[in-house]
DNA sequence: CCTAGCATGTGAATTTTATAACTTAAACCG
DNA sequence: CGGTTTAAGTTATAAAATTCACATGCTAGG
């Protein structure tokens, strides 16, 4: 088997490529082009056929996509074949949101333990999970074989947050306090950002009326 | 002025630079070498140096960068020398969270209208802001001069409602539902994709232990 | 059964981005 | 005051990602 090293920006993609096929098969479309999802995501023709490219073929000449099928073999490609128990830590506003975000739940992601180690917000319910005290963490991980925890505190307890979450056996953290998270190297982080996005847009407009002068 | 073509890439790094200055600076520390920066952020020290390049020489050799100064240099660039009125439609969870959120404000950013078409969420408050119909939202983008508004609807609502805001005004929109919004080209849009970054944890995490096999 | 049309898959070319190596300038020390 | 050290800025090199262009192979129609 030979092991190209995929790049994150063909994985991103085919995570959006991935969504996009569950939405034409729920509008009942059974055949899709590489030009079709181009379109549909915004991307080009080429650009999706080199992502799908690096885990096989999956198409038909002449003909297109089944998208029932690529939609299944890109969750799979993803790890999305099996449902992944999550932990999350912070059960302020962020984490109400995100125990109660659909987009997790449509995609495998299900939300098993909630924690917070503010005294007013421990025992609160959110949806049918109780907010429980750091403490028990190290139990719901053994219990649901947890790999994945989410981050969503205020900065200044995050990296111990994640840390916690590390010695516990936690092998990859979602991240959505802004600033980088100090974790050993065969643990995967990535970071949620909620305003780079917004600056970068900020950016544009700037250069944009630069532009306009 | 010649107009280098500036990557999104080092755009999203100088917003990490700039958050982790003022990091810097919130703590007493007064000068930085790009070594240090790239340390702090994780990316290396070139990188750094040749992100800063793009828009000028901010540094004295053989000692590093003054922190504030380059602070302030890199939040000008940003655009965040001011700041920015905010619309936000859909007072969801996902709604609420990012009124509450902190980073925007830390950084210039204030949501001055957020609408919503739900009778049972119009007129509720969250802060100091009142829930509003969207017919409302034409007067707010004109009273406050936004032109940046965020999309935090279902997905059902996103293209609908990313159509309203760019037919009253709005410049740039901040896209939360996780589709492919349609607009005109000259709007700017940037999606925030809330499990993206999950599922490149699973594959991640998927593709480790294959090679484990 | 053969031909025309179409869309995939892929190797090559191009463009873009990142790394490394080098040059320059400031500051400090003897 | 000159030499040494340090770190920015810059040029050159390498790597990576994207686009292009074409050959391959499937389907449908006559």
């Amino acid at each position: 088997m030979k092991t190209l090293r995929v790049p994150e920006a063909t994985v991103t993609r085919l995570s959006i490529y991935s969504r996009y096929l569950e939405r034409l098969d729920r509008n009942g479309v059974t055949t899709v082009s590489s030009g079709e999802i181009a379109e549909g995501v915004g991307v080009s023709p080429a650009q999706v056929r080199k992502d799908l490219a690096y885990f096989g073929e999956f198409g038909t000449r002449g003909v297109g996509y089944n998208v029932k099928d690529l939609m299944r073999y890109t969750k799979k490609i993803l790890g999305l074949d099996h449902n992944w128990p999550l932990i999350l830590v912070g059960a302020g506003n962020l984490g109400y949101a995100l125990c109660t975000y659909k987009g997790f739940n449509s995609r495998g992601f299900k939300i098993v333990g909630v924690f917070d180690n503010d005294l007013t917000k421990i025992g609160k319910r959110i949806n049918e999970l109780e907010v429980l005290p750091m403490e028990k963490m190290p139990d719901v991980i053994k219990e649901h074989g947890v790999k994945i925890g989410i981050v969503a505190t205020p900065n200044r307890a995050a990296q111990e947050v994640a840390t916690y979450m590390v010695k516990n056996g936690i092998q990859a953290v979602l991240n959505f306090a802004p600033l980088p998270l100090n974790l050993p190297e065969h643990i995967e982080v990535r970071n949620v950002d909620l305003s780079v996005k917004l600056e970068i847009l900020t950016f544009n407009l700037g250069f944009k009326s630069a532009q306009n002068v």
